[in-house]
DNA sequence: GGTCCAAGACCGTCGGATAG
DNA sequence: CTATCCGACGGTCTTGGACC
């Protein structure tokens, strides 16, 4: 069996190789997200490990889960700073195990994992009026599809995920390109440009709005409250907040942001 | 402390180049 | 042809200094 790996505690990576290895499976740690996609597209791992590493897996989560699509099985290795199983899962972690004494609990997940059909853990969001096909690459609107690129579908996932909340220009890239990529800001700008046209093209009246957060980076809003979801309610008032926090939210993500299983799409 | 202004940084948009 | 990336340009915003 074979492996790529994302790890921040070297130390640990370094022990989980040998581990790994004595047991006859192969783990090459990757520089960066991107190093581990263009590993898989060339066919030299079957899965993928992250360590639990705070936000990093977040970001790693987000963004492998939009480029492979589910195909892949992706696992996710306790360590330091851990966001936890249940938020791991939710970001679209194929499975999850600890690796404390033994690396007996990892073996057993990879081996039901591997080489078997994946089943896609999260297909959809729905954000007010929209809902966000992953499968399909897509968005849609009343009914109304709004096509979309890899890219602008992997940028509007990001920024509808987080609706309400700012989102880095640094986090943005490196959950649409992948961390290590060296992306020109204007080339994130110009995908946000795209993306707000085909958001509100056709619609009668723009619903949200992907709004700059001055030198921070980008944060989706809805714009109408409707009956079965509501505007955030971000506690203080913009204008209370010194100039460089303005814009960013103080509470907990909004609620009507839902994130849709197999069946409701 | 409050206001005004200039400089620099940032943003939105358009258009061209390149790769697949 | 399409998707992606980046340069150019003009407008907007922030910041810091001068002045009252």
């Amino acid at each position: 069996m074979k492996l790529v790996g994302l790890f921040i505690n070297k130390a640990r990576q370094a022990a989980l190789v040998r581990d790994l290895s004595s047991h006859g499976v192969e783990l090459r740690p990757m520089p960066s997200s991107a190093a581990v996609l263009h590993a898989l597209k060339r066919g030299e791992a079957q899965a993928v490990l992250l360590e639990d590493a705070d936000t990093s897996l977040i970001d790693w989560l987000a963004m492998l889960q939009l480029r492979l699509g589910g195909i892949v099985p992706i696992l996710v290795v306790g360590g330091d700073n851990a966001v936890g199983m249940v938020d791991a899962m939710a970001h679209g972690a194929t499975d999850y195990a600890d690796y404390v004494d033994s690396v007996e609990p990892l073996l057993t997940r990879l081996r039901a994992r591997v080489g078997r059909p994946q089943q896609l853990r999260r297909m959809g969001l729905e954000v007010g009026p929209y809902a966000l096909d992953a499968a399909a690459s897509a968005v849609r609107r009343d009914d109304r599809e709004i096509s979309l690129t890899a890219r602008e579908f992997a940028l509007a996932w990001v920024l509808f995920s987080n609706a309400g909340r700012v989102v880095s220009a640094s986090s943005l890239t490196a959950r649409v390109w992948g961390g290590g990529t060296d992306i020109c800001k204007r080339t994130l700008e110009q995908h946000v440009y795209r993306l707000r046209r085909k958001l509100s093209c056709g619609a009668t009246e723009s619903v949200v709005r992907i709004q700059a957060v001055y030198s921070i980076g980008y944060r989706l809003d809805l714009l109408h409250e409707q009956p079965g979801w509501a505007a955030p309610d971000y506690g203080i008032a913009a204008t209370e907040l010194p100039l460089h926090a303005r814009g960013l939210p103080q509470e907990q993500p909004p609620g009507y942001l839902r994130h849709l299983w197999p069946g409701e799409l």
